[in-house]
DNA sequence: CCAGTTAGGATACAGTTGTATCCATTCAGG
DNA sequence: CCTGAATGGATACAACTGTATCCTAACTGG
């Protein structure tokens, strides 16, 4: 054999080639052919390490969802201790607004991904899993701050939660189309945040 | 000539043919001969009326804003005279969220313009227009409201409407991946208007 | 050292795309 | 009546798409 080559790291390259033309020229530009010249291959290697373009059109899917838990992770180790149900919320949300230009691109291939998920079955499951899975996490910690006193009892945790996480998006929507900046829709989350669990304690 | 036709009629046909495979299948299923299939017609039609297929998209966008606007003005005279500054936010953000399947399909293609704005300088402003309009719109009743005692004085206008249209939108989206019933998103802006303006008045 | 597997270059193919052209039909005005 | 413009059918074209095939070079285990 020529030169053996670690497939993974082969396909994670291109994987990476395709979220870059997804976040910047979105995902119909996105051509097996686009993606070997991003990477600097030929077409035939992009055919090698992908049986399919279904097959690489998943791995974005799934890189995207790997960085996401990764930012979050980063996000919560950094403020390591300040565990109060506030920072954890202002974590979670302040993850889903793009900050750094990095996150944009990210939170542009995403954008693009759901849209396609919305007339594409075949990925309309994976869009709906994480925010699921999000949702039941923070309303169950929302129930626990509220059982401790740290929010209003007249609150509905489930319903704060959804609106919370509907908010985040609509603010990343803005953010995108450069409607509004990164702090001014954090300004906005951390107002919410206010008015729910009581005058900045942070 | 043959029997003389009405061009804009013509015009209108076509482009009601492009929503509905935007709202069903998607932008990237919108091509000239799926829209003369769509509409019934030869390709020759489709390029008769329309120069070109940017001229197509163009009018398509055109549309779905007359609709939208419709629906508001509906919505407003429906509920006619009980203009109190709540009633005109509920009605605003409630005509956001697509309600029956008409709404739906709309709400469809207007994701998918707007994701392809993202990446497409040439609708890029068109999708900005519409939404800043509105929130200084908004944002101007609010504070009359907050002028007139309706709201807490401790409120920030600006950053209450702005909340309220990214919660707006971003149920939208969850109302679209079917995460959410229309119902359930129409609950969550009540609970909200509930707590700025004070309970229930409707 | 050499047989055989692996990695990729080059090219082909059928389908779809937007757009352009050629041509027939139909009617209104002189 | 008949010339010429309005309307659209049929077809062509070049560019692009995903996918398949053919072939060559490189290295490794025996």
């Amino acid at each position: 054999m020529p030169r053996p080559v670690d497939h993974d790291e082969r396909r994670h390259l291109l994987t990476e080639a395709l979220l870059r033309i997804a976040g910047t020229r979105g995902l119909q530009a996105v051509s097996m052919r686009e993606i070997a010249a991003e990477a600097e291959v030929s077409l035939r290697v992009v055919q090698y390490y992908f049986t399919n373009k279904q097959a690489l059109l998943e791995s974005g899917l799934n890189e995207l969802g790997v960085r996401m838990d990764r930012r979050v992770r980063q996000r919560v180790a950094t403020a390591a201790g300040k565990l109060t149900p506030r920072g954890v919320f202002a974590a979670v949300l302040g993850v889903i607004v793009p900050s750094d230009e990095q996150s944009r691109l990210d939170s542009m291939a995403w954008t693009a991904y759901y849209t396609a998920a919305l007339t594409d079955p075949a990925l309309a499951e994976v869009g709906l899993t994480l925010p699921n899975a999000l949702e039941d996490f923070l309303t169950a910690r929302l129930t626990a701050a509220q059982e401790a006193g740290d929010i209003a009892p007249d609150c509905d945790p489930r319903i704060e939660v959804a609106g919370l996480l509907a908010l985040a998006n609509g603010l990343t929507s803005s953010v995108l189309s450069r409607q509004r900046t990164h702090e001014a829709a954090i300004e906005i989350i951390e107002y919410r945040l206010d008015r729910l669990f009581g005058p900045a304690v942070s």
